[in-house]
RNA sequence: GCCGUCGUAGCUCAGUGGUAGAGCAUUUCCUUGGUAAGGAAAAGGCCACGGGUUCAAUCCCCGUCGACGGCUCCA
C-alpha cells in the first residue's frame, strides 16, 4: 500500500464520473500489484499531485473499472467526497422519503439545495409541526443508515405523468420540462422522485443532518398559487462540519444587531411607533455621525455639493417622475391639505433634479454632483421588516451625478475610489462587485457607452466583479457592491446606477459649447446604502466592539474607591478636554462589577484609579481584547487614544 | 400581504380557570474595595388589545395589533 502525495487533495464523484478533486481534505489510495492497475493508480495520482492545493481539478476515473483493475481506495476516497449541494439534494429526497413513510397524505412538490441546506416543499392541509420534524428527523437517520443506493433512470413523459398522476405538482414538472432533455427518476430504498439529478451515490454519504425549520412557501413562490409547507435543514459530510454550522449560527445570533441594539442601548423599535422606524439612542446616533462626517470628508475631497431637500412634496412631482405610476405602492400618503396631494419621499432624486433643473446649466458646470443624507419612506410590507436592515424610513448617503456621456467613465472612476476608501475604513476586506446589465430588449444605445465605464472603472481599481446578465435596472445598469461581515455573511450595501430615463423624463439640459441643448446622464449612488442598514452591519461586524475611532465610549475612568474620585474626575475632564468620548464610573460597585459591566459594554478603554495611580499620576489601562495591563500616565494615555484615532485602527 | 411560532416587569424568562413570580437592570442603605457579578431593602405589571365561554379568564375560544422565522421584495 501507498498513500498519494497530494495530502491536501479530496475527491469526490461528480455526475459524469470524474473525479473531482477539492483541496481541504486528505486523498490517499492503495493498489494491488499488479502491473496494469499500478500504471493506472499512478496516472491518476501523477494527476492529481499536479493538482495539488488547486480548486476542482478532474480526473476521469470509473469506480467499477478501478475495483476491476485492483485499485482500492482508503475508506475516504472509497467513499468519495460529495460535493456539499450534491449531498444536500439527496438529503432532500431522504426528507421526501421520510415525509412518505410517515405522512403519506402529503404531496411531495420540490425539494433542491440552497447555501446552507436544503428545504423540501410539500403540499399538505396542516402544518407540520417541531415534534414531527423530530419524527421526520429520527426517521431520516434509519433511511440514511440503511445506506440505500440512489439509483437513476430515465423515462419518457408519458411514463413519468403515470407515475405521479396522483401529484399535479410532479405532472406540471414533468409536463413543462423542455422536449429534448432526459425525465429522469431517482429512486432510493421504496422512495421514487421525479429529478434532474446529481446526487450522492449512496444515502450513507450524509455524515450528519439537522431538521431546522418549517415555513409556508408559494409554489413557484407566487402569492397567488398554493400555499406548500417548506422544511428546512441542513446536511454535512461529517458530525464536526455540522458543529461547527450551528456554532457558526450561535455567533450569528450573538451579533444579531437587533440583540445588540438593545444590549449596548443602541436603538430602538418602537412598537406605539410603529414597525419599521428607527430611534437612534445617543450611542447609535453617535456612531451614526461618526460614519457620516467620514463620507461627508470623502464627497467635499471629491467635489460633491450639499443640498438638502423636503420629506414631504406635492404628488405631482412623482407623477412627472413616473414613481406614481410604477411605485405608487411602496408609497407613503397620500395626505391631503387644501386640496392637494403630498406623498412623503420615497426617493431622493426628483428633489436633486429640480434643483438641477433651477438654472440653465451649461456644459461648463458639469459634471454637477449633487450629494444629501437624503431620509426617505417606503411602505414595506409588514412581513418584510427586519431590524435595521429593512426598515421603511431610512436615510441614505445619495448623491446624484449630472454628466455628459463622455465623463460618465471618469465619475465611476471616482466612485469606486470613493466606495473603496469606504471599504477599508470599515474594514470590510472582503467584498464583491457585480455588474448588473440590461435587458437585450431594453437597452439604448447609451448602454454600452455606460457598461464600458463600469468595466473600465473596475479594472482601474484592480477589482474582480461578476457580470449579471439582465440584472440591471429599467433605466440603466448598474453596479452593486457586497460585503462580507466577520461571519461570513453577505450583505448589500451600496449601488451605483446609471440613469438615461430620468433626464429625459424631466426634460434635463445643458447648453453645449456648441450653443445647443444636450441631455445629461444621471448617476444614482449611494455607497454606505442606507445608514440603518450599515449601521446594522457595523453593529454584526464587529460584534457591538467598534473600533475605537467609531465607539460611542471609547474610554471609561474606573476609580476604585471614593477617595480616588477627584482624581477620576480630573482625568476625565482632561480626556473630554482632548476631544476623546470618555465616561465616569461613580457608582458604588466594586472593581470587579465595574469592570464586568464596562467589558459587557464593550467599551475599548477601562482606566483604573486606584491609590497606586493617584500617588504616581497614572492610569491603570486595561485595554479591550489585551490580557496584559498597563500603567501609563494620563498625558500619553491621552497621546496613544490620539493616534490611535487619528489612524483608525 | 400570505403561512407558521410567539406576546407575562426595562431585559431574559417561569407560572396558574380563583386578578402573578425569578434572575439581571433600576433606586436607597450598608460596605471603601486592585481587574468579569459584595450584602440588604424598595420600587416596578390593564399578564399586548377587543370580544366570547364561565360564578370567576393572564390561562380556554374567536378577532385585532405587534414581534420573530420563511415566501415575495429591496437600500
Amino acid at each position: 500500500m501507498r498513500a498519494a502525495t497530494p495530502s491536501n487533495v479530496c475527491v469526490s464523484r461528480s455526475r459524469s464520473s470524474q473525479l473531482l478533486a477539492t483541496s481541504n481534505a486528505t486523498w490517499s489510495l492503495s493498489e494491488s500489484v499488479s502491473g496494469a492497475a499500478s500504471r493506472s493508480a499512478n496516472a491518476i495520482w501523477q494527476y492529481l499531485s499536479k493538482y495539488t492545493g488547486h480548486f476542482q481539478a478532474t480526473v476521469p476515473f470509473d469506480s467499477k473499472v478501478a475495483r476491476r483493475r485492483g485499485i482500492r481506495a482508503e475508506a475516504s476516497a472509497l467513499m468519495p467526497e460529495t460535493p456539499l449541494p450534491e449531498l444536500r439534494h439527496t438529503a432532500a429526497h431522504v426528507l421526501a422519503y421520510a415525509v412518505q413513510d410517515l405522512f403519506p397524505g402529503a404531496k411531495p412538490t420540490i425539494g433542491p439545495a440552497i447555501e446552507n441546506g436544503f428545504y423540501y416543499d410539500f403540499d399538505r392541509a396542516t402544518p407540520f409541526t417541531p415534534e414531527d420534524l423530530e419524527r421526520l428527523e429520527a426517521r431520516m437517520r434509519e433511511i440514511v443508515s440503511a445506506d440505500y443506493e440512489m439509483t437513476g433512470r430515465e423515462v419518457s413523459r408519458a411514463d413519468a405523468i403515470a407515475t405521479f398522476r396522483d401529484n399535479p405538482y410532479k405532472v406540471e414538472i414533468a409536463e413543462q420540462i423542455p422536449e429534448g432533455e432526459p425525465i429522469t427518476l431517482y429512486t432510493i430504498g421504496q422512495f421514487t422522485d421525479l429529478c434532474r439529478g446529481g446526487h450522492a451515490k449512496r444515502t450513507g454519504e450524509i455524515g450528519a443532518l439537522k431538521l431546522q425549520s418549517v415555513a409556508g412557501a408559494y409554489w413557484h413562490g407566487d402569492e397567488h398559487n398554493a400555499m406548500l409547507q417548506r422544511i428546512y435543514g441542513t446536511a454535512w459530510h461529517t458530525q464536526r462540519e455540522l458543529d461547527e454550522y450551528l456554532l457558526q449560527l450561535e455567533e450569528a445570533q450573538r451579533r444579531d444587531h437587533r440583540k445588540l441594539g438593545t444590549e449596548l442601548d443602541l436603538f430602538s423599535i418602537e412598537e406605539d411607533a410603529g414597525g419599521g422606524l428607527v430611534f437612534w439612542h445617543p450611542k447609535g446616533a453617535i456612531v451614526r455621525e461618526i460614519v457620516e462626517a467620514f463620507i461627508r470628508e470623502g464627497l467635499r475631497e471629491r467635489g460633491y455639493l450639499p443640498v438638502i431637500t423636503p420629506h414631504v412634496v406635492s404628488e405631482r412631482l412623482y407623477e412627472i417622475s413616473g414613481h406614481l405610476e410604477n411605485y405608487a405602492q411602496n408609497m407613503f400618503g397620500p395626505l391631503e391639505v387644501e386640496n392637494q396631494r403630498f406623498r412623503l419621499k420615497p426617493m431622493n432624486c426628483p428633489g436633486h433634479i429640480l434643483i438641477y433643473k433651477s438654472h440653465l446649466r451649461s456644459y461648463r458646470d458639469l459634471p454637477l454632483r449633487y450629494s444629501e443624507f437624503g431620509t426617505v419612506y417606503r411602505f414595506e410590507r409588514s412581513g418584510v421588516l427586519h431590524g435595521l436592515t429593512r426598515v421603511r424610513g431610512f436615510t441614505q448617503d445619495d448623491a446624484h451625478l449630472f454628466c455628459m456621456p463622455d465623463q460618465l467613465q471618469r465619475e465611476f472612476e471616482q466612485t469606486v475610489e470613493e466606495a473603496l476608501r469606504l471599504l477599508r475604513a470599515f474594514r470590510f476586506d472582503d467584498f464583491a462587485c457585480y455588474l448588473s446589465t440590461r435587458e437585450p430588449l431594453a437597452r439604448g444605445a447609451t448602454d454600452d457607452v455606460a457598461e464600458t465605464a463600469i468595466r473600465n472603472a473596475l479594472e482601474r481599481a484592480n477589482l474582480p466583479f461578476v457580470v449579471d446578465q439582465g440584472g440591471g435596472a429599467f433605466y440603466g445598469p448598474k453596479l452593486d457592491i457586497n460585503v462580507r461581515d466577520a461571519i461570513g455573511r453577505i450583505w448589500q450595501l451600496g449601488t451605483v446606477q446609471v440613469d438615461f430615463m430620468l433626464p429625459e423624463r424631466f426634460d434635463l439640459t445643458y447648453r453645449g459649447s456648441d450653443g445647443r441643448d444636450h441631455r445629461p446622464v444621471m448617476i444614482h449612488r449611494a455607497l454606505a446604502g442606507s445608514m440603518e442598514r450599515f449601521f446594522g452591519i457595523l453593529v454584526e461586524h464587529f460584534g457591538g466592539a467598534f473600533p475605537v475611532w467609531l465607539a460611542p465610549v471609547q474610554a471609561v475612568v474606573v476609580p476604585i474607591a471614593e477617595q480616588q474620585l477627584s482624581y477620576a474626575r480630573e482625568t476625565l475632564a482632561q480626556l473630554h478636554g482632548a476631544g476623546f468620548r470618555a465616561e465616569i464610573d461613580e457608582s458604588n460597585e466594586k472593581l470587579g462589577y465595574k469592570i464586568r459591566h464596562w467589558k459587557t459594554q464593550k467599551v475599548p478603554y477601562i482606566l483604573v484609579c486606584g491609590k497606586q495611580e493617584v500617588e504616581d499620576g497614572t492610569l491603570n489601562v486595561n485595554e479591550r481584547g489585551v490580557e496584559e495591563k498597563r500603567s501609563l500616565s494620563v498625558a500619553s494615555f491621552i497621546e496613544e487614544l490620539r493616534s490611535t484615532v487619528s489612524s483608525r485602527a
